[in-house]
DNA sequence: CATGAATGAGTTTTCATTCAT
DNA sequence: GATGAATGAAAACTCATTCAT
């Protein structure tokens, strides 16, 4: 949204020298905290070059907008908190699908609270910038395709119901999850953590109808 | 001294005249068009002005500020879509679980649907400004409160899984519906309404273990 | 979000570089122009970047506001009327106590001449601006705190009344002197320079009962 | 200092029935109200309109404007304390000047501590508005001229040091005792009412070099 | 006379982005 | 690459004054 003159946007190059790496690296960092302090909108440049102890103009030799280096503080995030599990016991086809629910619903769990902040600027960005939305929703896809296609595996052994239609069904109960979790955590709604966390399980459980 | 500086939010009285509370009415329903088209961000006042026909400085002789006559024009919404369904036929304890949460699914579908454009710029104006939350979480609270008494009835009739929460169950599952729809009609994820409302139906009967 | 509101009015750092620096000093002595022949509530932040040859932007890089910017011009100006005379002596203990009031006196005089036009603005400033009131209050504080002391020193030696408190006498005299100026220089009562200060100096010589 | 359209300002007749005059002195009273809490320039017709208990609009069936309504607060105050004393009693020439100047100086200490919330004000917009200061200077040239006259009268008699220029002196000395007094019922400079008002007598007596 | 709604020019302040050093 | 000063378009908000009833 910018005020002055037209954009031209020079889109900096990736740094080459060790030294640019790491001031880059400072930026991304400082950005991260204080867009979680002061939310995306009232986030100034001035203040994530201040944090990140570099001159004003320095930001715009590693990111051409604030946008961009949003879109590089959320990259971060999703990509740890999407991550294939490392042992990804969660997938094991051998567990049970609640054993593999439950475990998959804890580790969304913890992995939200940890970033609850972020998160909540996230949503936040989601609302305001159509390239971050889609961004996002690209994430959502992702996610739900690998929902979906265990609900369908699952619906072919017999194990969930088959009068649901598994990618709604995968978008529904992410966004049921995902809400709730927000609501938890970015409101504030306060609620035992166990409740929630068994309550979703519950939920989700009976939502696929698995026995 | 300095005019373009705000000292004190006048908040305007409200008008006494029928001419005063038609302006009034007029810039209303022009800020909800504008809000629609353009977002709430980039809404300007003199645009709302302009399609409400009235000259910049009788916006203020109404609202103080765009923040308030957004809280207006919401809460004649909210007001719609949470209405007591008149006929309240999907309250009637008469007819089953299963018939009143499809009732009343389609019902807040129908509504979502009329009112899209306009609960997106919710959604974003959620994230932005704290009063409006609050306003639309006291919303949510007094709308789980009806559905959390509800299920808390047929836990007692032996209807509903005493598994969940009642309180948490509220929440989540209005967050699954809300959620969905919102990609549906905002985000513009692609599927069959039918097979939404359906697939929405299923997966609420089923997370409340309806028999 | 707007632009058009304040939502923490930025304190600027101070310039690092000499280019700043010499901005910086450019926008004080435009600014200083524009109150003098505009006065305070008339001076537009505009015409003070004008006549300083920079960009509307660019004052805001360096002062707060219009206020924060007479700050500074006022403190040039005090500094100057204030300094202690360098040769000091019309404070040389070795003078009469008339000499070195009819010394005081004209050094003031002569600076109040020099200074009319701004001194006006001071008079309306101190008037709108609380903050600029305690600041023009400090300076009077100083001052009459190094007369008192004087005062106090002659009634110790016999050579001035002790029938008037140092303290207060201090304020009043100098109030009268520095009224009186005004009203010569600024309101414009047309009276011979001359014939004021030397019957300001009678007055003040009187007032104070030497002998 | 209108900022909307250019003012054509209808001045408003005088009234003529009894309701008329009822109402214009109700906004001269809460006028002077709103001017003595608010100051001046932050006093708003709309809250003077509010304290008289009238429509917005019945101000201007009374009066053109802020400037308009404050000259006429003020002249009822200039009224008040320029007043020819009824008894006159310190105008009595049988009296000696000391008794004279200490009566003259008691009344006017008297009248500015009960208007020194008025008082201020009339400092503030002296400074402003250029018809305000003229009306004020005429008071002070009248007050001027009566204390000049006595001074003369005093040094035909050699009751009074033939070394001071009576006009100015009645301005210095006018000057100095209003000046005084603003520092200590406005500014607020905490010092004992009684010694303030003998030390002011012991300095206006010395001044004028009265035996 | 009283009413109160309508008017709109004028000013401040913000801050993303550029650019000379 | 880093620095930090300069830029200026954009928008909100105020309130004295007018005017139709």
């Amino acid at each position: 949204m910018p005020r002055g003159r037209p954009a031209r946007k020079n889109t900096p190059t990736p740094p080459v020298t060790e030294r640019g790496a790491k001031t880059r690296a400072r930026l991304v960092s400082a950005a991260r905290e204080v867009f979680e302090t002061e939310g995306f909108i009232n986030a100034r440049i001035a203040s994530i070059a201040r944090a990140a102890k570099v001159a004003y103009g320095t930001f715009y030799s590693h990111f051409p907008s604030k946008e961009a280096i949003f879109m590089e503080v959320a990259s971060e995030l999703f990509e740890e908190m999407f991550r294939e599990d490392p042992a990804a016991e969660h997938q094991d086809p051998a567990k049970s699908p609640r054993e593999r629910l439950e475990r998959s619903n804890r580790i969304y769990y913890e992995n939200y609270k940890r970033n609850a902040a972020l998160m909540a600027i996230i949503e936040q960005v989601e609302q305001i910038d159509p390239d971050f939305r889609e961004l996002r929703n690209g994430h959502r896809r992702i996610n739900a395709a690998r929902s979906s296609a265990a609900i369908e595996h699952w619906q072919e052994q017999g194990l969930v119901s088959t009068k649901i239609d598994p990618w709604i069904a995968a978008f529904a109960i992410a966004s049921m999850v995902d809400r709730t979790l927000t609501l938890q955590f970015v409101v504030g709604e306060d609620i035992d953590d166990n409740e929630v966390l068994h309550t979703l399980n519950e939920l989700t459980i009976g939502a696929l109808g698995i026995a």
